[in-house]
Parts: structure tokens; C-alpha cells; sequence
DNA sequence: ACTTCTATTGACACTACGCCAACAACGGCA
DNA sequence: TGCCGTTGTTGGCGTAGTGTCAATAGAAGT
């Protein structure tokens, strides 16, 4: 007799998410084509084509993994004590660095999967990502509503942003950086380019 | 009759080159997966077996195209004056904006494929650019023989170098950022990493 | 128990990749 | 000049991956 490996009828929904999750896994530690679709519907349970019935192309459930694994917890910029731009900014370094500490391996696969200007709708994922965590900083240091230069210190944070996440990976990843120096280099450098290189640049043209 | 496309038997240096070429500017503006060989082959005027020949696989040849794209020119810390570390960091940084504005499209495509921590080969390649970057920036910070802390200096840097990279992006795509903007911005910022940051941070265990 | 709905399957068509034996262009040698 | 060996180059074969779709079979409602 066969093993009763029956088919099991379960609700779109949780279907769709048992999927996701198998294809996070083998998305995080492999290549977008070194991981075939195959091998994702063999590990979650279900046949290939569930799969495309589901998420319609690969290229799609990449997508659908990667904007699941952007999302920055809101929490991150919310609350914040009504003091110094210092303080707050402070606070706001802090609470990334939980973030990214409690869901260590999750984040690093996240921007693991960081392929910039290779496709559009990754791209837009991505910037989208960055527009939201740019906001987060403003909001922290009490700018969100400056006007005057608001896209020069926009485009300023966000290539910041980059920083932030390579020196988050030198922390998590090679160890080179503790913690408290993280704190110290994101936070100083943050208000060093708000404080001081943007009043400087503001001006020209 | 037929157009005479005969078969051109070309010493194989030179068919590399071409190769390589094509596989350059098609793996520059679309994903890995999204270029097949046989589009490569076909714009090289070629059979697709003879990539394989020449390359091994396809995984290979992207390699060879990442690799050829991220050499930084090492004049870039060349010869720099004995003056103050500001100046000739300003300097080095002002060449850094000279390469990147002068290899615009090919420069953009290099980063474009950045895809950390997917897969050990191409993340490699990468690191060994970073190091190579750092390596300048220290240079001409006259700091390239610091012991003490060593590794979280050339840490910070490395995290240093995503954020030249991402306001070069903002500079040269988007616009967001003059050259003169990125001057200030990458100048101080490498200096307060130094000059400030790495003292404070020195001491912790 | 029967019907209905739809989640799930299996097979088909197509493309892409790697391999290999056969072919032919070019340089050497008589 | 004409043959000949080296090797750059080709075309085709086998395999693997992807997307589509009609057919199948759980599960819920009657």
C-alpha cells in the first residue's frame, strides 16, 4: 500500500503563506536562479504548478518574498520623546539596531537580495523601502517639513541609508563593529550631515 | 544568394573580449536570469557553444563581467601631496567623482549587480573591491598603518563606501545631489568618520 | 448520499543550458 | 604552391526549468 501522503485541501490563504515561507528560506540563501520553483514546491508540500496558480511566475513570488521582507517595523521613528534633535535621533538608532538584532537573519537575507537598477519592479521595491525608512529619520530629527533643499537632504539620508545598512552587516555578519560603536558611528553621523553638511550644501543652486 | 557571413576564426583573446563586451552591456540592463546566452551569442555574432568553450557556464562568464567592471582605478590615491589629511582627502575624493562621472554607464551597471551575500562567488569579488577602496581612503587619510582598532577603522570605512556609492547613484540617476554637493557631503563625512567617530569608538573592548 | 465549488494535480509545450563529436580556417612545412 | 596538423568554431543531442490548462478530488452545503 502507498503512504498516505493524501492531498490536503487547505484555505488559499494559508496555502499561499506555508509557500512564502518555504521560498524566504531557500531565497534567502541562495540566488534567484539557483533556486527553482520545483525545488520550493517540493519542500512546502505541493506540486509545481500549485505554485504558478498562486503567484502566477517565479519572478513573482521573488518579488512577493522580497517586499515581505522590507517591511521596517513603524515603530522604529514612533513615540519619541519631545527633546533634543540629539536625543531623538538617539532613541531612533537604538530601536533600528533592536530591529535588526531580533530578526537577524531575516533582515540579512532581505538586503541580501539587494540587486539595484537590475530590474524595475525590485528597484521600486527597494526605493520604496528607503523612502519609508527616510522619513523615519526626518520625523526623528524634526525635519520632515522642511521645504526649502527637502529633496538634496532627502537624497542626503538615503544614501546614508546605505551606510546604515552596510555598517548594521558589519556588525552582524563579520563582528568588526559592536554594538555601542554602531550606536555611536550611525548616530553622530546621521546629525553631522543634517547639521552640518546640509546648511552647507543648502545654498548651491 | 546568401550574405557572406562566413565563420571569422579570431585568435581567442580577442574573441573573448568581444564576448565579454556584449555580455557587459546586456548583464548591465537587465537581471542575470532575464540575459540568456543565447542573446549573448547572437549579438557576439557566435554560436552559443562557443561560450561555454570560452567560459565554462554562463555563471561564469557573469562573474568575469562583474570582476572586469569593479576595478577601481588605483590613481585614484596616487600621488598625493603632502598636506593635510582634509586636502588630500578632498582630493581623493574629487578623482573618486572624476572616474565615476567619466565611466557614468558602465560604473552604474557595476554597482547595479550588487548582490551581497547571495552567492560566495560574486560576494568575493565585491568584498575584495571594498577592501581595495578602503585601502585608498585610508591611504589618503595617511592612516593606512594604524594597528590599534584597526579593524573597526577599516569597518567603518567599508560602511563608509556604501554611502559614496549610494550618493554617487543619487548624483549621477536621479540627480538629487550636484558634484560640488557630493564633494562636501563625502569629504566631511569620511573625515568626522576618522577624525571623530573612530577616537570615541577606540576604546570599547 | 448527492451536488457543487474550487483547491490541487498531472501532463504538455517551450525555452535555456551544458556537452561533445565533427568541421573548417589558419599557420607551418615541404 | 600544395598538403597537413592544430585548434577555433559549429550544430545537434540530452536534460532541466518554467508556464499553461484541462482534468481530478477534497470539503462544505443541501
Amino acid at each position: 500500500m502507498q503512504p498516505p501522503v493524501q492531498r490536503r485541501r487547505l484555505e488559499p490563504d494559508e496555502r499561499r503563506s506555508e509557500i512564502l515561507a518555504v521560498a524566504r528560506t531557500l531565497f534567502g540563501e541562495r540566488t534567484y536562479s539557483a533556486v527553482s520553483v520545483s525545488e520550493i514546491a517540493q519542500q512546502a508540500g505541493v506540486v509545481r504548478g500549485l505554485i504558478n496558480h498562486y503567484f502566477g511566475s517565479k519572478r513573482e513570488l521573488y518579488l512577493e518574498v522580497v517586499r515581505q521582507m522590507l517591511i521596517v517595523p513603524p515603530s522604529v521613528a514612533e513615540n519619541l520623546p519631545r527633546t533634543t534633535t540629539e536625543e531623538r535621533v538617539s532613541i531612533c538608532v537604538d530601536r533600528w539596531l533592536d530591529v535588526v538584532e531580533r530578526n537577524r537573519e531575516m533582515w540579512l537575507s532581505a538586503i541580501g537580495s539587494e540587486a539595484i537598477g537590475q530590474d524595475r519592479d525590485t528597484e521600486k521595491i527597494l526605493l520604496e523601502a528607503d523612502e519609508v525608512a527616510t522619513d523615519h529619520i526626518l520625523q526623528a530629527a524634526m525635519m520632515s517639513d522642511v521645504v526649502e533643499g527637502r529633496e538634496k537632504l532627502r537624497a542626503m539620508v538615503r544614501a546614508y541609508g546605505s551606510m546604515l545598512k552596510a555598517a548594521s552587516r558589519e556588525w552582524l555578519v563579520r563582528g568588526a563593529l559592536n554594538r555601542a560603536d554602531l550606536h555611536v558611528m550611525l548616530t553622530t553621523s546621521v546629525l553631522h550631515l543634517l547639521q552640518t553638511v546640509f546648511p552647507a550644501v543648502h545654498g548651491n543652486d
